[in-house]
DNA sequence: ATGGGTGTGTAGTAAATACTACACACATGC
DNA sequence: GCATGTGTGTAGTATTTACTACACACCCAT
């Protein structure tokens, strides 16, 4: 297994390849736009903090255009919205999710695909 | 629709209807076996109390012989071994999630049955 | 009338979550 | 050499989460 990054690794490096090209990637200057102190993202960069909440998150991922679901993951969270769905028809989505576990990831796109091109 | 049921109302409604049959399900009965204190079940089976931690209610499904994973949802949670599976392929799981927000019941437990019976 | 069982009221606590506010030290450009 | 911008250190706070401990009042059976 490749190492795991940690979630305040992967918005430092992520910040950092952007900070050389456009002097608004500094770390005060996103934590403005963010709307958190800077300190508090320096913390969260070196996981000396533990990661921030959703929102936060959500918008970070904006502003270093990186994938939201992804930095929830690795801030050990998943989408309030994911979370919603699978509470409406709970037996359903538990179902189908511990059944496509260990299902390699061509075979989920499948049905991902298959569904959506709609041929139901 | 029909009025929401909250989870108190539900855990209450379910051991009542069993405590006629088997004295066993007293309210402090059950909180014993549960592993928590009698004031705590009730305050929580009167909706005084928010819904307890995963852990006490996966017992409490144990007890009263209900679904776990909808009582979770009750309690406006998700199974955390759910969130595990999402959060180890986040984009995979949120994209077919979401696709499959919309789809009526029968749909997804087509898919549900295909997967499990191996047509892959 | 008392002992065991019932549910409930009151009062608290420990830990986690999600941050803020401000000061400091260093560097760099003008 | 001073302002401006950089990251970081220290010290806090409010809220939520997840409960415990114990006392009280009622019922009913012996």
């Amino acid at each position: 297994m490749p190492k795991p990054i940690t979630f305040g690794q992967f918005l430092r490096e992520s910040r950092e390849s952007k900070v050389a090209a456009d002097r608004g990637f500094s770390l005060r200057k996103v934590a403005e736009r963010v709307g958190i102190e800077p300190s508090y993202l320096s913390k969260i960069e070196r996981d000396e903090q533990p990661p921030p909440g959703e929102g936060v998150i959500r918008q970070l991922a904006v502003e270093l255009s990186e994938d939201p679901d992804v930095l929830l993951a690795m801030a050990g969270k998943v989408s309030s919205d994911l979370l919603a769905i699978i509470r409406s028809r709970p037996r359903l989505f538990a179902d189908l999710i511990r059944q496509l576990k260990n299902l390699p990831d061509h075979a989920v796109l499948r049905l991902v695909r298959e569904v959506r091109d709609g041929s139901w």
